[in-house]
DNA sequence: CTAGGGTTAG
């Protein structure tokens, strides 16, 4: 039974594989006697190969040993049939190579193929390789080689080996056509390089709808957002892409409502939408959170039988976690299609980490590492974006064994940290209770960024250590990387710790005056706190007022622990009335005060304020505590 | 030419 199907498969996908240009290989493959030994052949091949194994495959290295045995590989034509077969059929580049370095008398299709064939599968640095290895031998690029290899470029952002190119085409006057001089126009939009984008657009003689389109790019990419609007509506003709690169452009600048505005507009004047469109569409709905849109866009899809596109799927399963619907994500999971070509495999990567991201994002880092678990069971890719996640949920479940696990993976595999994933081994090792750890991995790692140190400093004021966290602080500043406003919470909450009023206030300053960062609530709290804990309680009373904070809660709840530790009963009676009229069911403002009142031993006023809740039906909920010894989690209530 | 996943916040 086996026999017959195999059989089937190779008669049945034979057609397609005709090479009608050349008829040597024609008459060979029409011939009988080469389909039954093809068929043969493949049978055997599927015997003793592991699956996966392509029919494709088996008939470009048949044709090769056929091409050899009969001395046909000084054909050209029918060398350049069979490279061709190996980069798009049998997408065997080894084979293609090997291939390649056999033929003597290579022409410039030869290149072609191999050149672009890499640049299809993105190994970029072959192409250049193979395009200086061109030049060294004297053979003149064509419009598709150069296209690849200025791909290629944009793609490293390779601005030097690209204005060669550019100056190479110019001196050695090869006809520019528009789709050449688009893709030079790219290259220097990807590099960064605006102005010789700039004048390189003012120059060109023939500008098509994709040059306009690069340049309203452009601008978005480098945030002049009114240039790239006004550029947008200044357009006659707008086709999709412009439409869709306007609005991602406008919605990554942070001009979401906007790029709302734009695709109503576009459902009513604009062209068809297409796959890209409805991807962004939906990312601007989880930008908005706007579920309900989300839904109807979800239906629009299903209809279109757009379901089974990867990058829509993906849009889909992350509009679903950040909408907090962690249901439906997994729902849309679970329907990946069968078919897996080479695109589709990197999509369900995409697809497992965004539900891994949207667990830890939604707190449910348990599901988050039982979704990690069934991966590993099931062979999918774990990369370094789902281990990153992983390392966060176990720095926030606080399970130091597999966090460790994790990290010896990722060494064991030789990946490379990046800051992403230092970050999260830092915060896990600090969050684990292993500061040392944090510190050694904080000191490895050699591309420093905002969020990396942002993390050691919490990391030394999560363990107390506030003036280390300070000095680590001032370091950064020394090194010029300017710090977020993630970063100064991290560094009041120091300065609390430490007991540095003084420095306290002097950053709290800074990051106003110098970074221009506008204070949060938590940034007022730590502040709150800072006076508070040093005892200044009339001078947090002052600050409170000052700032217009008096009605945030968590502002109050700080200055009431404050009032209890320096046991100012009268001044804690004055807040908790405050804070009882903001919050009439939260518990924890009740507890506050009466642990208040027990510390100063007035029983009698504790317990009419627990009174008052059981009056209020407030209640408290029991905390929760768990320690893991030997694979087995203990829980503790207080 | 345009679309998808990760980190820091007592």
């Amino acid at each position: 039974m086996k026999r017959t199907c195999l059989s089937i498969r190779c008669f049945d996908t034979k057609p397609t594989l005709l090479p009608s240009p050349v008829p040597a290989i024609t008459d060979i493959i029409n011939t009988t006697k080469f389909e039954l030994y093809h068929c043969q052949q493949s049978y055997r091949h599927h015997q003793s190969l592991s699956f996966g194994y392509s029919h494709h495959k088996t008939i470009a290295d048949l044709l090769h040993a056929y091409v050899i045995k009969n001395g046909s590989l000084q054909s050209l034509g029918i060398c350049n049939y069979l490279l061709n077969l190996y980069v798009r059929k049998s997408q065997n580049l080894y084979h293609a190579h090997k291939l390649f370095d056999e033929i003597l008398a290579r022409d410039i299709r030869t290149w072609t193929i191999l050149i672009s064939g890499f640049a299809h599968y993105e190994n970029y640095k072959m192409v250049l390789h193979l395009f200086r290895k061109m030049q060294r031998e004297g053979v003149y690029p064509n419009q598709f080689t150069l296209s690849s290899v200025l791909k290629c470029c944009s793609t490293l952002c390779e601005l030097r080996n690209g204005k060669a190119i550019h100056g190479w085409i110019l001196t050695n006057e090869i006809g520019l056509d528009v789709v050449l001089e688009n893709s030079i126009l790219d290259l220097y939009v990807k590099c960064g390089a605006l102005d010789y984008a700039q004048r390189l657009f003012k120059s060109m003689e023939w500008k098509d709808t994709v040059s306009w389109n690069i340049m309203i790019s452009a601008y978005l990419h480098m945030g002049h957002v009114q240039r790239a609007l006004d550029l947008f509506l200044s357009l006659n003709f707008k086709d999709v892409t412009s439409w869709n690169t306007i609005m991602d452009g406008l919605m990554k600048n942070g001009f979401e409502r906007t790029a709302l505005e734009l695709l109503y507009k576009m459902l009513e004047i604009g062209p068809m939408f297409n796959a890209f469109t409805f991807s962004i569409a939906l990312n601007l709905v989880s930008c908005l959170s706007l579920l309900e849109l989300g839904k109807q866009i979800h239906g629009q899809v299903l209809r279109l039988v757009l379901h089974n596109n990867g990058f829509i799927r993906n849009s889909l399963l992350g509009m679903y976690c950040k909408c907090g619907k962690m249901e439906e994500a997994s729902m849309t999971l679970r329907t990946i299609p069968l078919k897996i070509s080479c695109d589709d495999s990197l999509a369900e990567i995409v697809s497992w980490s965004s539900m891994v991201s949207g667990y830890v994002r939604n707190g449910k880092y348990e599901s988050a590492l039982q979704t990690f678990r069934f991966m590993v069971n099931e062979q999918v890719v774990v990369d370094k974006f789902t281990l990153t996640s992983i390392v966060s949920a176990c720095a926030n479940k606080g399970i130091l064994e597999l966090g460790r696990q994790v990290h010896a993976h990722i060494q064991k595999i030789g990946h490379k940290l990046d800051s992403h994933l230092c970050s999260s081994l830092i915060d896990m090792y600090a969050k684990c209770g292993s500061l040392n750890d944090a510190q050694r991995i904080f000191k490895q790692n050699i591309d420093m960024n905002v969020v990396l140190w942002t993390s050691m400093i919490s990391a030394f004021a999560f363990h107390g250590q506030g003036q280390e966290a300070v000095q680590l602080f001032e370091c950064m500043m020394n090194e010029r990387i300017k710090p977020n406003e993630i970063t100064f919470i991290g560094v009041l909450i120091a300065c609390n710790h430490a007991g540095l009023l003084e420095e306290g206030c002097k950053y709290f300053e800074l990051m106003q005056k110098v970074y221009g960062i506008k204070p949060g609530f938590e940034h007022y709290t730590c502040m709150v706190d800072l006076y508070g804990r040093s005892g200044r309680l009339n001078e947090a009373k002052e600050f409170i007022h000052e700032n217009g904070i008096s009605h945030l809660s968590a502002v109050w709840k700080s200055f009431l622990s404050c009032c209890r530790l320096h046991k100012n009963v009268e001044m804690g009676k004055w807040v908790s009335e405050r804070l009882l009229k903001l919050e009439q069911s939260d518990a924890g403002s009740y507890i506050l005060l009466s642990n208040m009142y027990s510390t100063d031993h007035r029983w009698e006023e504790a317990a009419n304020v627990r009174s008052l809740m059981r009056q209020r039906r407030v209640n408290k909920l029991p905390g929760l505590s768990w320690i893991q010894l030997k694979n087995q989690v203990h829980n503790f209530f207080f």
